[in-house]
RNA sequence: GGAGAGGUAGCGAAGUCCGGUCAUAACGCGCCCGACUCGAAAUCGGGUUGGCGGUUCGCCCCGCCACGUGGGUUCGAAUCCCACCCUCUCCGCCA
């Protein structure tokens, strides 16, 4: 949600905005809306201002015993008429909440302009990726093969789009989790959090994915819940309606959870193995800052997704979004691809964001300033450290050697029991 | 599912029975400024809600709103009435 005096001030800015992220939306009616609202609600101000004055007159006379009967009869007037008034302006103002709710937040300068994900800049590569003298095969072939992942029963328990992994790739993944966790954790100085991966409708919006985007979520029946897309909404909205300290600032939580989405408007993609499903395992980065400092917490952010890639030995490379691909809520986000084999591609694995004000005031989460009396709202960001299912995936493709066996990064062999080598045999 | 208690500023809490100097809201804590001090603690003095409208570059100032949320009664509601939400305690159920 964008401040209110900034969209009736720069009204161009926001124009520019919806256009660069190719959005169809009336603003101006927005801001028709506002000046009509603000017509009422002077008139209403007016009225009960005289109100007021009058109902204190009455309690005086009231008070010296004296008659009060004409103030009375001429102030009901006046209430029938405030009542009116107020009704036209509770019918605007929800409009004006629905409208501001759908506006997305404005681009940072840097952010690209473009349409599709081909548009996205290129920031930096890390590592090389290897080379093979066979033809690599693809982690939907080879964990199965090698016994660790299989997508069929997964269909019968459930049905398409969900994975069972058993075994040594089951172990794998929780390798993972632990692995960075323990990074976030011990190096980085992330509070670990294990939230609720069910949320209300109030942690939706205070993160943005709600009213807009709800044909994304999973929703329980008869409840007003719903399971959580990313550890970014009960993460976020673990301070909802507080004011922080500025001395907590920054904050930094990292958090384990199952992350559920309906991927609907992605049929027919990437039908094929762990890379879009309807439930995967995130680690996630969550922090809040102050404001004049979050876009250089963005860079630490995504130093700290990119450190469990080094660690794991993993080639990737980090683009800036353009305005097309840039999420609803982010003013900036880097995405972190890593480099897959069986698809000759980069593939998406962390996605990290400075969203400045724009969820915080929505969440309303604000702090107060040692000097000076001010309350302002933090800034927040988020970002995955990483996806855990993609860096299976990143490691099966990457590590597969010749005779179909996988050989496991150094930095995991303490996580995987000493283990260092999959094969076949061994499941 | 049953019974009870509660929701007021950053936090705790008074006020609700009996509607009108109790809402920038008593009192306490925290925080900020100042005094004392070499400095600090302690102590003392002062300050400390947010949103909207007018005005403004911004501040000040003037006004309106907000006592969980939404309605109702009334000239006037934290206070009376109705509905809903949330928290806590006990009972039941339960991994």
């Amino acid at each position: 949600m964008l401040d209110l005096k900034f969209m009736q001030r720069q009204p161009d800015v926001i124009r520019e905005a919806l256009k660069a992220r190719g959005m169809d939306l009336d603003f101006d009616h927005f801001l028709t809306l506002d000046v009509k609202r603000k017509d009422i609600v002077q008139q209403v101000e007016d009225l009960r201002h005289e109100r007021n004055q009058a109902s204190a007159e009455v309690a005086e006379l009231k008070k010296a015993g004296q008659d009060a009967s004409s103030h009375i009869s001429r102030l009901s007037v006046v209430a029938e008429r405030i009542k009116d008034l107020d009704v036209q302006r509770k019918e605007i103002e929800q409009d004006m909440d629905a409208l501001r709710l759908s506006i997305p937040n404005i681009p940072h300068p840097d952010v690209p302009v473009g349409a599709t994900d081909e548009d996205n800049l290129e920031v930096k590569t890390w590592g090389t990726p290897p080379a093979f003298d066979f033809p690599p095969k693809a982690h939907w072939d080879l964990g199965p093969q090698l016994g660790g992942l299989d997508f069929e029963r997964a269909a019968k328990i459930t049905g398409s789009r969900f994975a069972l992994a058993w075994g040594w790739a089951a172990r794998l993944e929780r390798a993972l989790i632990s692995f960075m966790l323990d990074i976030q954790t011990g190096e980085h100085g992330y509070l670990e959090v294990l939230p609720p991966f069910i949320v209300n409708e109030q942690s939706m919006q205070g993160t943005g994915q709600l009213p807009k985007f709800k044909e994304d979520l999973f929703k329980l029946e008869d409840w007003p819940y719903y399971l959580i897309p990313t550890a970014e909404v009960p993460v976020t909205n673990i301070h909802r309606d507080e004011v922080l300290t500025e001395k907590q600032l920054p904050l930094g939580y990292t958090a384990f959870t199952p992350c559920f989405r309906s991927e609907a408007g992605s049929y027919g993609k990437d039908t094929k193995g762990l890379i879009r499903q309807h439930q995967f395992n995130k680690v996630e980065l969550v922090r809040f800052a102050h404001p004049e400092t979050s876009y250089d917490q963005l860079e630490l952010l995504l130093g700290h997704a990119e450190v469990i890639l080094q660690r794991l030995e993993l080639p990737y490379r980090v683009v800036t979004l353009c305005t097309g691909d840039l999420g609803f809520s982010a003013a900036k986000t880097y995405d972190i691809e890593v480099w897959l084999p069986g698809q000759e591609a980069y593939r998406e694995i962390s996605s990290c964001s400075n969203f400045l004000d724009f969820q915080a005031r929505r969440a309303n989460i604000r702090f107060q300033a040692l000097k000076g009396k001010k309350k302002d709202f933090v800034h927040t960001l988020n970002g995955s450290g990483l996806a855990v299912g993609r860096t299976l995936v990143a490691i099966i493709e990457n590590c597969q050697q010749a005779d179909g066996s996988l050989r496991l990064p150094q930095a995991l062999v303490p996580y995987m029991g000493g283990r260092t080598f999959i094969s076949q045999e061994e499941t």
